[in-house]
DNA sequence: ATACAAAATCTAGCGATGCTAGATAAATAC
DNA sequence: GTATTTATCTAGCATCGCTAGATTTTGTAT
């Protein structure tokens, strides 16, 4: 039995490996230059190889997305942490959230610009999207009715900004007051 | 002189056939079924010659996005007309925007999700981009101090909301709630 | 150890893409 | 009418995503 638990524990470091090295050749020269040829040379496997993993080449940029939405989550909760009221926990919020899309843009891209089905604030959405959904819920729950509408409202919000700022179609500079007025808008 | 003018009127011509074509094409089939033979096709020129008004793929995905933002300028111009009171207006605003997003998507995406290198809000915009960005602030600027950083942050919104709708990533249903707490953000 | 079956992997190639060099045709000038 | 410039086309390159079929590697059983 030994023997099929290392063979899945070698798929699954593959996997991971193909995963790995889209999202750093993204990084480095954007998802234009992913291709599966560059992957497969990169883990040092010949090209349908790649498909015994992922249906397409858009399942890869899925799999770096989902991974994205993880971070994004566990980035979200850390950064409500040191808030000390309610109002400072959507600063909080809102400055991990635009950091998270200025740091990682790629990643980012991945997880909104590019061609995926992946949904969220639904039933069938990866348990990944639901948990940066949920931490945004759940502080601005605090001071709303309709807590569902609020949150959708504010994420919206905060992906406007980083999608604008990513394409560099708002000021770099005003960041702070922009975030300032989302925040205040929520309170309202 | 008359020749010249006739060579100038009709290269004008067959460059909007190719960014009304692309146009077509991406409405009925997507942007990744605008292809340089197709588009070359559907104007019933070679190839080449489509490179002899545009410098490469994107530049006439830009075209398109471009007219968007011209039809977008007017719809909000338009939108403004029929508001009774500031807030009406910029429900109006919002109204008219995501109407926008939600009728023309792939236009809207030419404008926000593909590659290209428009800015506003800068310098260097084109008087499009200037144009839209005019009728949005005209209405924020009435009720803030930063009128430039109000704008920037209505825009966002209304962007992020149309982009989370438009990729299935938000309830279809509850889109007057959000526009409702955008608009009341926006006064606080 | 050896022969065999099954699983894993590779080689080679198809159809399509964006884009371009060089040949050809059409329009203009003399 | 001929020559030159301008406009256009044919043909092809390099690359892409993806896949069928051959081939090697692996695990099993004698």
């Amino acid at each position: 039995m030994s023997v099929e638990e290392r063979k899945r524990r070698e798929r699954a470091e593959r996997e991971s490996a193909i995963v790995a090295a889209a999202r750093a050749l993204a990084e480095a020269d954007g998802w234009n230059a992913v291709t599966i040829r560059r992957l497969a040379e990169k883990i040092e496997y010949s090209q349908p190889v790649l498909y015994s993993h992922f249906e397409n080449r858009d399942a890869i940029v899925a799999a770096v997305a989902l991974e994205g939405f993880g971070e994004l989550a566990l980035a979200l909760r850390k950064a409500v942490k040191r808030a000390r009221d309610h109002q400072d926990a959507l600063t909080c919020l809102a400055g991990a959230y635009l950091a998270f899309a200025r740091k990682r843009p790629a990643v980012y891209e991945a997880m909104f610009a590019m061609p995926t089905d992946l949904r969220f604030a639904q039933a069938e959405s990866k348990p990944e999207l639901k948990e940066a959904f949920a931490a945004l819920k759940d502080v601005v729950a605090q001071s709303t009715a309709d807590a569902e509408a609020a949150t959708e409202t504010f994420w919206a919000s905060l992906h406007g900004l980083a999608d604008l700022e990513r394409t560099g179609r708002i000021r770099q500079g005003a960041r702070e007051k922009r975030v300032a007025l989302v925040v205040n808008g929520m309170l309202a």
